[in-house]
DNA sequence: TATTGTTATACTCTATAACTATA
DNA sequence: TATAGTTATAGAGTATAACAATA
């Protein structure tokens, strides 16, 4: 019941981000830096759930438009020091708030008590560990 | 946040359907079917979201294990009539047992308040037409 | 030798196009 | 000629393996 209902939260999350002018793996990224700058592209991957290999292009892309910085570390300089710009946050920002608004929209269509609990409920699920989920 | 439940739920509902030996598109095939039997493949591929050539080597192994039945209408040798048979019923329903034994086991974690607002909000917005939801 | 990032390759899933048979 | 089903082909997305740079 839920997958067809994700599925249009996607689409509609998708489109939103195309009028910004990113991708979703773009908006992941994002996301996830603008909670804390990485040291490593491959802890990103990992943070995202995304296979370190998956990730490259989207970096580039990012970086290319200034949305991301990603310097060798002095220290080591295999690894990459990750970080949201200005522009970067900017961006996200305003796509995260359009994303927000429509869901708002969305969940206009339930009672306020059912709004409340559905947002309750759906935090407490998504709280539950993966491996409890599938038992 | 749904996401990565939907996510969660869909690998759970895979584990079962492993050990009950049938595959994801199987079970959905056999789930429009067990509503009731249908004329043609294209119909069964649009009532399941499917490609009407992606669904084929389904209907094959479903065939071949005698889960469905698959033949020549006699009034228009092109289209095939697909029905369910008796052990694609039981191995449907057993397996829809288990699935759903495995949700109500995660739904459990709510509580019985908000398990209810829950699924009815699920269904209010699952019942919400793809193009609201998209804008 | 081990690790980080990158590139090259292969694999899976899906959709598009061409084909066969019936009408 | 049009339609149902099938097969062949191509495309996107992803993962695996090989490689280069650094430690």
């Amino acid at each position: 019941m839920l997958q067809p209902l994700v599925k249009s939260l996607i689409a509609a999350e998708l489109r939103v981000l195309e009028e910004h002018g990113i991708s979703m793996w773009s908006y992941v990224v994002l996301s996830a830096l603008d909670d804390s700058p990485i040291r490593t592209q491959a802890a990103l991957a990992e943070a995202i759930g995304a296979d370190k290999t998956r990730i490259i292009s989207t970096l580039d892309r990012l970086q290319e438009a200034g949305l991301i910085s990603r310097e060798p570390d002095p220290e080591d300089r295999r690894a990459r020091l990750l970080a949201i710009t200005q522009d970067g946050r900017s961006a996200r920002r305003a796509a995260q708030a359009d994303i927000r608004a429509n869901e708002e929209r969305v969940l206009a269509a339930l009672s306020a008590a059912d709004r409340q609990a559905f947002l309750r409920a759906a935090q407490a699920l998504s709280a539950m560990p993966h491996e409890e989920i599938v038992g």
